[in-house]
DNA sequence: GCTATTGCTGATATCGTTGTCAAAGAACAT
DNA sequence: ATGTTCTTTGACAACGATATCAGCAATAGC
């Protein structure tokens, strides 16, 4: 414990007898070097308890076992889930994470990402909605040779690698469901227009509705930004119009819970009266009274994934992972009921 | 854009027509660089637009320019508010973030950290309850020299930086606003007994309570973990009671949530046949209805203020930032209101 | 006028790895 | 026996910075 110095792969050499070069061969797991002195050196290292430091590693191969995670101002719970998959990853292969926290509108957040990567020379990037709908984004990213994976963008891209939901699927099915339980009055609140979930939610909801002959009704339509209050704001004005829905459907739960909110506040009972479905399944879905009808999605396997996809390509690990689509689940709780008189 | 290789040192000591060494002393603002010189330093490093190699620097410097967030399994929005306001100070200083998530009944955690820390050669940790109370844990830090700095221990330390607030004060104040509404039927749910908040705020609550002479009823006060299910049983347990408290003061919002999900689906009214308090002021106080009285700490603030102490120690940074206590504010809601009949 | 001090500068060693390349020996083909 | 290939190995350069130390003016001290 008190040795003051770090055991290098000098001291290595020369307790197994043998240069610096094939102690790095072992360590690196390459061929040409005979089980003999493998054991030898292998033995060396745990007997000195040598590990390589990774910044004279980092700065002869130009790697830095480390990746970033790239968002912008997400959801809280999402973000933490995302972190979660992808740190489970990186235990397990050495790796590690570091944030990004980005500014979408930045015009020159390309060249800055390019500049942070080739100042720690990070071995890859996570990249998480919205930004993983930005063309040109992604296209800096390839043109500088960067390695990523893509959390939920909205078109499958076939150039890189991603993982995505099926935000269309699911809010197609849920919303089937609702007509199934014989309410013909939806409203829906759509998400902000920078995601792309939001247009995927909100087609899913209008093909489903428009296919079973349900009219769209204007006035129960609103554009929120996924936030408690802009849900909380236009479940105040859906609700103020002549007639009321006789569900609201959210592209999130924070929204629905502000829809929630606004309808208790004005007297209105859910969901005898009033039945409010979101999306995500975050905490508060389950929180609220009556908990919330829902969709959720695996965001922690996602970002599990993304990572596994990440580090497929930049270690060349054994086994390439795929791009994958991962489903959603309908969660039915309280707040969705049959159609009453 | 297309320069595959990076400009070096050797480039700018070549242009400036001095030697690297000079160079060096430049970027690294040393003394004893005559102004002339420097300025064509400058002018040079910019013409090429130069960064120094941050693992290079690393290497020699045994210096990363990183710092870890040390944490276990918190609340994720709190993890969250840690975040950004560490990675303000970051972003100013040109540090960057790593995450390591521990595990607070891991035996060998002092150890993992530390070589960790040697592993990236990590410039300094901040260290989040629950670990912020882990007195073995802290001395093997202080045992390797680690740099570190802590947010919210339980016992102002002397030896080691720390950023704590006044979760004593802010119960105490929050139990007399209580008493002063009126109400002498008061529970009380505490956290988890591992975390040193948990004591704290319920010895604010219990002094403030007897100092007015109020008895404590045992029945009313139980003990949580700090999630919304926690609080959601120890609600129904309390409330199953054949005399109800007209308040309840849980020692979060999660637990105050899970609380007013349990007395709702009882058929109770709150605010008038029960008054519900958290603490913490997580967007969800906000989100309820009624919303709920709180306390909110400045959680982004205090983490903003733990970076620059760590950075303060690790840099030698011009100013020396000072450990310091944050007060914590009353944020007072509907879900608190005299005590009727 | 001569030595000591101070300010500025650069040649070169160094951090701890990986990369290049050549050498030595074994195995095989001719 | 000789040439060719393949396997295993090591000496040494390289990555791109900082650290050491010495040299050389210019100034100060006596």
């Amino acid at each position: 414990m008190s040795k003051q110095m770090s055991v290098t792969i000098k001291d290595v050499s020369k307790d197994a007898n043998v240069s610096i070069k094939t102690v790095s061969r072992v360590i690196n797991n390459e061929v040409n070097v005979s089980e003999d002195t493998k054991d030898r050196v292998l033995q060396s290292i745990l007997k000195l308890g040598f590990k390589p430091n990774k910044n004279a590693q980092s700065l002869r191969s130009k790697r830095s076992y480390m990746i970033a995670l790239l968002y912008d101002n997400p959801n809280k719970h999402y973000l933490a889930d995302i972190q979660s998959g992808i740190l489970q990853v990186c235990k397990e292969t050495g790796y590690n994470l570091v944030l990004q926290e980005c500014d979408y509108q930045n015009k020159n957040l390309g060249t800055e990402i390019i500049e942070f990567i080739r100042d720690f020379q990070i071995d890859g990037l996570i990249v998480t909605p919205p930004l993983s709908d930005m063309d040109d984004l992604l296209a800096s990213l390839d043109n500088a040779k960067v390695h990523y994976s893509i959390i939920a963008p909205s078109d499958k891209r076939t150039s890189s690698s991603y993982v995505s939901s099926n935000d269309y699927d699911a809010t197609y099915a849920m919303t089937n469901e609702i007509i199934s339980k014989g309410h013909a009055n939806i409203g829906f609140i759509k998400g902000h227009h920078k995601h792309s979930a939001s247009s995927l939610r909100y087609k899913g909801f209008s093909d489903a509705v428009t296919q079973k002959n349900i009219p769209i009704n204007s006035e129960w339509v609103k554009e929120g930004d996924f936030s408690f209050d802009s849900g909380f704001s236009a479940g105040l004005e859906i609700l103020d119009s002549p007639i009321c829905p006789s569900v609201i459907f959210a592209s999130n739960d924070y929204m629905a819970a502000g829809v929630m909110k606004a309808a208790q506040m004005k007297g209105i009972k859910i969901p005898s009266e009033l039945c409010i479905i979101g999306f995500d399944d975050s905490p508060i879905a389950e929180q609220l009274w009556p908990s919330l009808s829902t969709i959720r999605q695996p965001v922690e396997e996602m970002a599990c994934h993304a990572a596994k996809i990440l580090l497929g390509t930049v270690d060349g690990l054994s086994e390439k992972t795929e791009s994958k689509e991962f489903k959603s689940e309908l969660i039915l709780r309280e707040s969705l009921i049959n159609l009453s008189g």
